[in-house]
DNA sequence: GGCAAGTTTAAACGACCGTATGAATAAAAC
DNA sequence: GTTTTATTCATACGGTCGTTTAAACTTGCC
């Protein structure tokens, strides 16, 4: 934990901090011993705790979306106004997020799917603006795969999707209930949980 | 918030703020002055802060997952041997579940889905203690209806069903996304997001 | 009444929190 | 080399935290 700079050796400890204690129990000075840093250094570089998470936050889902925006625009030019598969639009949901999450180690899925369900002040806002824009295009372009379906049982089924996918990325093998012949490699691959979650999903959203 | 014991007062009031701002961010005082019991009350009648979570969450869940197991047995018994459909199978582990939950108001959804992702010494035990035996009946009576799957893709699918039932009952309605032609009174009902649900996870299961 | 067990009370304890300050140090500009 | 700017540092502040204590009060039993 040295050699980089004061505020990536921060951001890289508060990440792990957050994820093994959650936010509100993790204290600043232990962050700051864990960086070994100076404990003001981090209203130096953040301005305050509640700066930290943001920046922390920011900086992992913002890529993200821009990701899926990214792709979802190029699907939608290659298919040329013919409605998209949905396995496509699934995959094109989940797999910038799974990737990039799962890459970089275990720690934000943690802190996102936490922070999906605890309210911090301004940090929702923030997480609402850089998501709100995806949520659209995504259930547009679903109503467009499944013109059946209404926009209610779409957004619904979107808030599954969601919902899986932050259980899955914080899913943690210890729990494993013993006895029913588990391999535990199997269930841990990062290919085989992305596969499942598509397929869950995409037949979720057909039945 | 008077009338009733001190005890009852103070789980009240704790679920409500626990539910409100989370349970690391609520103090015990907030709790006993919302509750109008001195603050000494929740170390007497819980032992502790923990004590405190530990009793309002076991009071929750234990009659869930004894309603499962309870419909299980009922479900199996009279299939007689026979396998159990998939669609009945996942109505027995949600219904519970949904209905208890959203009966006694949104609090503490809020709650154990934030605990799912939290970590509290002792808690994740109490709550794996009850869960592993529902689990395990879950699993093994779904190989029985779907035995082309692998018990890693039955486990695995089983918790996406977990975390979009999370996910589900902490879904707040605020959040919409605007622009969508969304009927607020639709998505709210309790009825719709239950079947949404199980429709969802039914053909999520198979697909 | 009088004792006993259970419960509630006010007050205090030590510990830790996020934040602010001003001096010391390093880096950059001139 | 000196001045200016950016960063790091030790330390302190006011506040809040969970928990404890011992006295006061309530209740039910003899």
């Amino acid at each position: 934990m040295s050699g980089l700079g004061t505020k990536q050796r921060i951001l890289d400890a508060a990440r792990t901090l957050f994820a093994e204690h959650g936010f509100p129990a993790t204290s600043l000075r232990e962050i700051t011993k864990h960086a070994e840093v100076n404990l003001a250094a981090v209203n130096y570089h953040f301005g305050s705790k509640d700066g930290l998470l943001k920046e922390l936050v920011n900086e992992c889902i913002e890529p993200i979306n821009t990701e899926r925006i990214r792709l979802l625009d190029a699907a939608e030019a290659e298919a040329g106004g013919q409605p998209l598969v949905m396995r496509d639009l699934i995959r094109i949901f989940l797999e910038p997020a799974v990737r990039e999450l799962c890459d970089q180690g275990s720690a934000m899925p943690c802190i996102l799917s936490r922070l999906h369900h605890e309210p911090h002040a301004g940090l929702e806002e923030m997480m609402s603006d850089i998501l709100a824009p995806t949520i659209t295009r995504f259930v547009t372009a679903s109503h467009r795969c499944l013109p059946h379906r209404t926009p209610e049982e779409l957004l619904i089924r979107g808030h599954f999707m969601i919902g899986a996918m932050l259980h899955l990325l914080d899913f943690n093998c210890e729990e494993l209930v013993p006895g029913l012949g588990i391999n535990e490699e199997v269930i841990s691959g990062y290919d085989f949980r992305l596969e499942q979650l598509i397929s869950f999903c995409t037949a979720g959203f057909d039945g």
